[in-house]
RNA sequence: GCCUUGGUGGCGGAAUUGGUAGACGCGCACGACUCAAACUCGUGUUCUUCGGAGUGUGGGUUCGAUUCCCACCCAAGGUACCA
């Protein structure tokens, strides 16, 4: 059998399942059950698809095929998370409409996909970027924005709800402190006022955050685009500063994210890094008051009893007071280090825990309950974003503010009775009582946190207070590729268009940067105004005019599409609602899902939280959107970085590329370390070098030497180093690559491409043919003979291991599984009917081309997607002895075949009076000796 | 730094609740077929000083540890605007 062979199969068959709509699931409610099964759809990046992609989707595919021959109802579909940052960063380069490359991309996208026998139902394809797709990401948007999170019922309502119990009963105890009206006064407010006070309810409002501003470039830059404190992108300067953008508020959700997380079917590490994104800690909130200053310092600290160990207050740098704290004398002082400290990313700070910096604000604040004199610093081991961006440092009980202490030769009060903080702070390691603490003293750490947060409260200091890490989520991005918002500004007030209007269709623009003035891509468009008279959109030089005005410059970020669109499968085409609400309830939520792990702490908690979400507001009813979900690895790709050696022997600087003229390395801005430099970078001079890299130590140029690192690491274009499945394809066929990539490894392990070894499954493809061809000059055979009872029990136990195999999706070992089935068939010549028909339907979901050609070669004319999966029946694999291995103080030394049926009493006898064990005691008595039926015999002596 | 995962032959990996470490495949070696090569088939393949030793390193629990516990080392992913 040639590779013409299969690859004229796989041809035949991809053709018949599209020309049938073999997989084209059914939303009418028949007698099947449902199952969705679903796989995190791709961005269709311009590389094509790689290797790495297909992984989950053989897996999901495998398991889709299984549960139809299961005889379940199965929706698997298939879509295009088509908006996002590569597009629009090759447009810029290009001049290209994101548009027409994301479309192109799409169309090799499918090209490889359909390559691989994937079930996928094509008629439900969705994209994100497509208007008829995002007018429902709009519609959901405005939902939160006209919605607000009740604490008490614990479930998001409609703002107009909140309107109504501000008219009738004032703020009552909804408004944070600082607000609190009467329902008289709430009439009395102007509109303005009125929607200021909304904003803080809405779940989606306009907030000041910060963000990594890069001033040459004109545009914010995400923290993965920095490296060593500079774009990647030309190399400039970045700071962090402060914008106006649109928020989510998920930390309204925070509990039940956190609880949601019980009853769902996750892998236990991803839950536990939600768990940890979340960050829920019990403590206390402490305001400490200020020495000749108005307002509070607020801080977080999950240590309250060790309130009078705090010797110093540190402040973020960012923190708002900082600037009017600051003493003259300090002024100078303060500033350079506010300034040093806006050039450092968080991800950078966070890491660096050796340096240690800070500057004195030359402030004091007042203890809460001592009224000692307590400094104010600032330092930059505290984040702005994480609690109130303050601390209480109390050096004798945490290493950071102990360092800090010992650093700038702060006061270090120890508060731990017998216990020494002479060389590091004492961190609950033991149990401890409270010391030198007034009425804390003598406490233990329970008792003191009690106490104190008691007193906190009756001196109106403080209060017991639950705190998470999580953040709200910054939803504004300043770019072209993505959702436009359905929002216009009236007299600077956000405002819905209503939306019986939607989609707001993306204008065309001339180009995708910033404008001149620093307004988003979209200030570039000409048309773009809302004018409210005619529900239009308008050119925006109009918008003097009194009905119109100047909608939201900003676009979604990419996890806006992907937090909903496993509910858009369910009835793609619906133009009246996201889905209707008889295929909502049909289908549910997603039974398996499976993709990578690095979406652990984005897209999982975004979908989670806008699932939940919708919930409440009662658009759908599951309030999870995943309910069992596999995380496949992530196939490595092996990159090679060029390191050119000067004439010492020291690296100069290292990237992915060099420049062959000038035999240096192009905008490399910093020494040892590594900098993709994806845009400078000639793709065809790169490609056209690595065979040369593969495996090489040393490649001398003209100009010197330079040295080639190999480093496995994340598949991605920007690295260079992604494999093609389609080579494979062409090379070996689709039923190979699936089962190659299955046999790779455990679905959940990465590791690392190498087409070494495919040889093998390849190899199995054309043995399992043979086993159906063992007719004169290799045609077509099977016998209607009763096959013999050991090809039965070859059957069948392939036949119960495969099945347990998928259930637990070990389809690793279920690839060696059927390669042991065909060796032993094989060699027992087994091509009877009713070895081979089940033998076929086994191995259809792994490699369904060759399965549906000896299916109709056996004699069906239906496909064989929906044949009967075959069961195993016990009777076939009844065991009548068992080699024991036989083991002296816990070492194999040989093996005996016993009867399955024996006492303990009879297997020692039968193993003591063995001649090889009388040879290894050598006369000794054994001390003991340990027999476990059906496993194992143990001599101790 | 922090969080998560992983570390087993030359390579990818296998090993129910702790019970024969290295299944299956690659590679390699030898043999058969062939004028020859490829393909295919067969045999062998952890190391070894042949006593044994051996699952990243060092300890511990156990009759028995790849599996459980403690400490450490190394690699990958995430770390809030890549998707």
């Amino acid at each position: 059998m040639s590779k013409y062979t299969f690859r004229s199969i796989e041809e035949k068959w991809q053709k018949f399942w599209a020309q049938n709509q073999t997989f084209a699931a059914s939303n009418e409610t028949g007698e099947k059950p449902k199952f969705y099964v679903l796989d995190m759809f791709p961005y269709p990046s311009g590389a094509g698809l790689h290797v790495g992609h297909p992984l989950g989707y053989i897996a999901s595919d495998i398991y889709a095929r299984y549960k139809r021959h299961k005889g379940f109802n199965v929706l698997h579909p298939q879509g295009y998370d088509s908006f996002g940052l590569p597009a629009e960063q090759y447009a810029i380069q290009t001049g290209q409409h994101p548009s027409k490359t994301t479309q192109e991309n799409i169309a090799r996208y499918r090209e490889q996909l359909d390559r691989m026998g994937f079930s996928f139902d094509w008629q439900r394809e969705v994209r994100t970027s497509n208007p008829e797709y995002y007018h429902w990401t709009q519609w959901i948007f405005i939902q939160l924005y006209e919605s607000w999170y009740d604490p008490q019922m614990d479930k998001a309502r409609p703002i107009s709800e909140l309107i109504s119990i501000f008219e009738q009963q004032g703020s009552a105890t909804l408004s944070p402190e600082h607000l609190s009206f009467t329902p008289a006064q709430w009439q009395g407010f102007s509109a303005d006022q009125k929607e200021a006070i909304l904003s803080e309810f809405r779940l989606t409002y306009l907030a000041e955050s910060e963000v990594n501003w890069c001033p040459a470039l004109g545009t914010v830059l995400a923290n993965d685009e920095i490296v060593n404190g500079v774009s990647e992108r030309g190399g400039h300067p970045v700071v962090r500063k402060k914008m106006k953008q649109w928020s989510m508020r998920i930390t309204a959700y925070a509990q039940r994210l956190l609880d949601g997380l019980e009853g769902i079917d996750w892998p236990e590490p991803l839950k536990e890094s939600q768990r940890h994104w979340i960050g829920r800690s019990s403590g206390a909130s402490v305001r400490f008051d200020l020495q000749g200053h108005q307002g509070q310092i607020e801080v977080f600290t999950t240590r309250p009893d060790t309130i009078f160990g705090v010797s110093f207050l540190t402040l973020a740098p960012e923190h708002e007071l900082v600037a009017a704290l600051t003493t003259p004398e300090q002024k100078e002082a303060v500033e350079h280090y506010v300034a040093a400290s806006a050039q450092r990313s968080e991800r950078e700070r966070m890491a660096d825990v050796k340096s240690i910096s800070g500057v004195f604000t030359g402030a004091y604040a007042i203890h809460p309950l001592s009224g000692a004199q307590i400094p104010v610093w600032i330092g930059d081991y505290v984040l702005a974003g994480y609690g109130t961006g303050a601390v209480m440092a109390v050096p004798c009980g945490d290493q950071r503010d102990y360092d800090f202490a010992k650093h700038f030769d702060l006061p270090i009060p120890n508060i731990f009775k017998d216990i020494s903080i002479e060389n590091e702070a004492y961190t609950l390691k033991d149990p401890c009582i409270i010391d030198q603490s007034d009425f804390l003293s003598g406490l233990n750490y329970t008792e003191a946190c009690v106490a104190a947060i008691e007193a906190l409260e009756k001196c109106g200091r403080g209060q017991g207070m639950i705190n998470y890490r999580l953040r709200d989520a910054v939803f504004s991005r300043q770019r072209y590729w993505g959702e436009p918002f359905p929002v216009y500004y009236k007299n600077g007030t956000p405002q819905m268009i209503d939306p019986q209007h939607l989609p707001i269709v993306l204008p065309e623009v001339d180009a995708y940067l910033p404008t001149e003035d620093g307004d988003p891509p979209l200030g570039r468009a000409d048309v773009w105004a809302w004018d409210t008279a005619q529900n239009c959109v308008v050119p925006n030089q109009n918008i003097d005019h009194k009905t119109v005005f100047p909608l939201e410059l900003n676009t979604m970020p990419g996890w806006a599409g992907s937090s909903w669109y496993f509910f858009r499968y369910m009835d793609p085409k619906n133009e009246a609602e996201f889905a209707s609400k008889k295929a909502l309830d049909y289908w549910g939520n997603v039974d398996l899902y499976i993709g990578g792990s690095e979406h652990a702490t984005g897209h999982l908690l975004y979908s989670r939280f806008w699932v939940k979400f919708l919930f409440d507001r009662g658009f759908i009813g599951v309030d999870e959107p995943f309910k069992k979900l596999i995380n496949q690895g992530m196939i490595l790709g092996e990159s090679a970085f060029v390191y050119r050696t000067a004439d010492s022997k020291q690296l100069v600087s290292a990237g992915r590329i060099k420049d062959y003229d000038s035999g240096s390395l192009q905008s490399v801005h910093c020494d040892v370390s590594m900098v993709s430099l994806s845009n400078e970078l000639d793709v065809e001079q790169f490609v056209n070098w690595r065979p040369e890299y593969r495996g090489a130590e040393v490649v001398t140029e003209a100009d010197g030497s330079f040295k080639v690192k190999r480093e496995v690491e994340k598949m991605s274009k920007s690295k260079f180093n992604v494999v093609n499945p389609d080579d494979i394809c062409d090379q070996y066929g689709a039923d190979t690559l699936r089962l190659y990539e299955m046999f790779l490894g455990p679905l959940e392990q990465s590791k690392p491409w190498s087409t070494a070894g495919i040889t093998g499954v390849h190899g199995f493809l054309k043995k399992l043919w043979k086993l159906y061809h063992s007719g004169a000059s290799d045609s077509f055979f099977v016998s209607e003979q009763t096959p013999s009872s050991e090809a039965l029990k070859v059957l069948h136990k392939t036949i119960k291991k495969v099945n347990a195999d998928i259930q637990e999706f070990s389809f690793n070992t279920s690839v060696s599984t059927f390669m042991i089935a065909v060796n032993e068939l094989t060699a027992l010549k087994a091509y009877e009917r009713d070895i081979l028909e089940p033998l076929t339907v086994l191995i259809a979901p792994y490699a369904p081309h060759i399965a549906e050609e000896l299916w109709a070669k056996l004699g069906h004319e239906q496909s064989i997607a929906t044949a009967r999966y075959p069961e195993h029946d016990p009777k076939y694999l009844v065991e009548s002895t068992k080699t024991y291995p036989i083991s002296f103080n816990g070492k194999t030394r040989f093996t005996l075949e016993l009867a399955m049926d024996l006492s303990k009493e009879q297997i020692e006898s039968a193993v003591m009076a063995d001649q090889r064990t009388v040879a290894q005691l050598q006369g000794r008595t054994p001390k003991k000796v340990i027999v476990v039926p059906g496993k194992i015999v143990n001599i101790v002596g």
